[in-house]
DNA sequence: TCAAGATACGACATAAATGTCGCCTTGTCA
DNA sequence: TGACAAGGCGACATTTATGTCGTATCTTGA
């Protein structure tokens, strides 16, 4: 291999029997130049290079590296594959606003434009009354942590066991929730909190939480 | 297509998410230089070029001339698309490719369509080779689990601290990663499972995970 | 041996690129 | 609101690349 791009250059050149005056006449500039090039004594910038490339056949990527093929492979590479296009996505993408601040005792105006200021695209959501919602405190870390977004279905059931997020008495929430006659037991994942044991009527509501979204 | 060289230059530095400053580091100039390279009111040369296509990871023809492929094989066609988002704000979001396993030694084949079984929607992703991954193991138990998807992003940098896919001996895992010298260390969230260092040069790629999607 | 084509290279002026410094604008976040 | 990061850009000095011209060297064939 070749150490040098004039080196390269050169070789390219002569693998054409082109003499430096006519290579320098179709890269646009002149033979001195191309001399100096070739010496390594200067080095062409990147429109230079290109023409370069065009006028002798090889490529711009061994011309500048040595690596790589010297002249193009007209032929695919083994192991390319063309991923199906769009034809093949399938139509269950949709876009839920994003909630970062749900204020106080509020519900009926969760949806206001005021309280959604993003909005994040997710699969597999039918909820039509599904939304994100950006998680604050560190409850339920270390699963779930300050910042995450989860996606809130408030027409599904949530059962014992689930991840919810819940309003009590104005309050939010994010726990996970265990049902219990006329109570619920609220259980925060993160051991430096307690659970909480409320009665059902001080509930406003318990709205399942199907997916969390982390950006690492 | 991008018409100026200026123009994939940016498009390489944003899609690897990197600022003018750092970008400007790696290429060992300045970030005014680069700057003027990105307005296209100065041209790099040959060397400058090998350099940040080295530095951003794009193939020196296409950063040239925009054509080609963008990256070295194996690539993926485009898929950024825009949900129409009927009377809301348009949410710019890509489809990425599902991968539920990936069979060792195989890099060439990763985006082969007998491993693409599904594809994932999400938001803020720029990589164009990113890809999803479903988790197999517990090693990141508790915050990464059995069925849970990472997004990858081979483009990005992967620094100390972040948690990432990496093929070690053709062997994948995902594991937080620490880079020590010649040596890189991976570490499991659960504690049931031990750290393991191992050599630089027995690495074939550590890749970042920007985000984590569970179904709950 | 001579002539001619190809390559080589020094010297100089000009053009272009780069580094450095300072200041500005914008968006984000607390 | 202020602090901060990121990007942008003008002005200037310095470095590097290029064009131009002249001359030298080398090879090859008549």
């Amino acid at each position: 291999m070749k150490t040098t791009i004039g080196e390269r250059l050169r070789t390219a050149r002569e693998n054409k029997e082109m003499d430096q005056a006519s290579l320098a006449v179709k890269a646009g500039i002149v033979t001195r130049t191309l001399q100096r090039w070739e010496k390594g004594e200067q080095v062409p910038d990147g429109v230079a290079i290109t023409r370069l490339a065009r006028a002798t056949g090889v490529q711009a990527n061994w011309l500048l590296t040595g690596e790589g093929e010297m002249y193009p492979v007209p032929s695919r590479p083994e192991n390319v594959y063309t991923l199906p296009g769009s034809n093949r996505r399938r139509v269950k993408a949709v876009d839920l606003p994003l909630i970062s601040a749900v204020p106080a005792g509020k519900v009926a105006t969760l949806f206001h434009p005021d309280y959604v200021d993003d909005y994040v695209t997710v699969d597999d959501v039918k909820d039509p009354q599904a939304f994100a919602l950006k998680v604050k405190g560190n409850s339920m870390s270390p699963r779930i942590e300050d910042g995450d977004v989860v996606i809130v279905s408030p027409q599904q059931d949530a059962r014992s066991g689930d991840i919810c997020v819940a309003r009590v008495n104005g309050e939010d929430t994010l726990k996970k929730v265990k049902f219990e006659g006329n109570y619920i037991h609220l259980i925060p994942l993160n051991p430096e909190f307690d659970p909480v044991t409320v009665k059902k009527r001080d509930v406003n509501f318990v709205w399942k939480v199907v997916k969390l979204i982390k950006e690492l």
